[in-house]
DNA sequence: ATATTATATAACTAACCAGTTACTTATATG
DNA sequence: CATATAAGTAACTGGTTAGTTATATAATAT
């Protein structure tokens, strides 16, 4: 037997939406059923429609407040003080940590690329993102000019390959542990594999 | 009104395997409808399970046929003659293009992901992939003993790399187009990744 | 205290969907 | 040619699901 909930809309709308986000970030929008969501959250399916509106409505909902989290630590790990060479290495690891204490973020962004990026532009998610590219746009083009960094290299390859190299390690560890033979997810292979990646940027980009 | 098929049981599971492949990875095992994919086969829903059983076990079969497609290109590329730095030039762009020119495999891929690989491991894929990986190991290790790649680089770490960096290029593509305000998947753009990436890779390992 | 209104609930509906049944038709072989 | 059987079809079933309706109750303002 359910007992009756005491009147508290933000408290509801709260339950909501973090059932929500552990139902879609693990089923997506079409395998996530909205009884499911309102039994985890302990509130009436009515009241989904209440305050949502639509399914469609609350995936969208689920899908800003992963990327706002992303958005707050990443311009907080930027404006670290220490050389340019400090600033990248601090970065990565600042992401990879993210990324890995945060798997319904890399699930909800999975969900969107299988979904042709459908919500994730109708939302104009690029803006919330936008800060932390040109942070970091910065950082680089400091680097090349302070000579930290050699100025032939191509800052958006760079940019993109730390974003690629710092997500995919979580996105595909289930097939890649079972290929690898490796449990990805083990603490010890995630440091190597920081140390490893770290490494392999600033010897390439280093002068 | 749609027209009659003639009985031809191996053109039907061809048919049906070939939409089925259009659908799943399109939209997943959940999204999926049988009865679209015996619109888009032009066949009748019982033939579906006539020969597959189960949406499931179509699901299964779909998910072999994209890895085994992908095996046999890996396979021959690796027998390739020439130096170790060619031939890690030669893989990176065989495989950059194997992606592009298959996206349901990247799909299904990311599928298998957001499911924990269960079908992946299920189907023991992994002893579809494993030549490919032994290969490239083979190729490195030679490198490095007859001189040309450093000998303390870490081999399954370059592996790993080699395959995210080519993989992820196209399953995150919709969201970094976004980011990036760039086209991915432009034919520019895909040489240039190319480029840059085998760049990358050859100055790091290189003594 | 009472009226008002925001918040909550149970039960319903119309559409949908995986899988099945009961049946028909085309083709190959003796 | 006859007939066995492989290949095909239409229509159904039992269960599920997004969204709605009608109604109740707790908090708040007056």
């Amino acid at each position: 037997m359910r007992k009756k909930r005491i009147k508290d809309s933000k408290k509801s709308r709260e339950d909501i939406l973090r059932a929500a986000e552990e139902e879609f970030s693990d089923k997506g929008l079409y395998g996530t059923r909205v009884d499911e969501i309102a039994k985890k959250a302990n509130i009436n399916k009515r009241m989904i429609y209440e305050y949502f509106g639509s399914k469609e409505n609350l995936y969208k909902a689920v899908l800003v407040e992963v990327y706002s989290r992303l958005s707050q630590i990443e311009i907080e790990s930027l404006k670290n003080e220490g050389s340019c060479t400090q600033k990248i290495r601090n970065i990565i690891e600042v992401y990879f940590k993210f990324i890995r204490d945060n798997p319904s973020f890399v699930n909800m962004v999975l969900w969107e690329n299988l979904n042709k990026a459908r919500y994730f532009n109708e939302l104009d998610i690029k803006a919330i993102k936008d800060p932390t590219i040109t942070l970091l746009r910065r950082i680089i083009e400091e680097g090349k000019q302070n000579g930290s960094f050699r100025v032939d290299i191509d800052t958006d390859q760079i940019i993109f390959s730390i974003l690629t190299f710092t997500f995919s390690y979580y996105s595909n560890r289930y097939t890649m542990s079972a290929l690898m033979r490796k449990k990805l997810d083990d603490d010890k292979n995630i440091q190597s594999r920081i140390g490893y990646v770290t490494d392999m940027f600033l010897k390439y980009m280093s002068v």
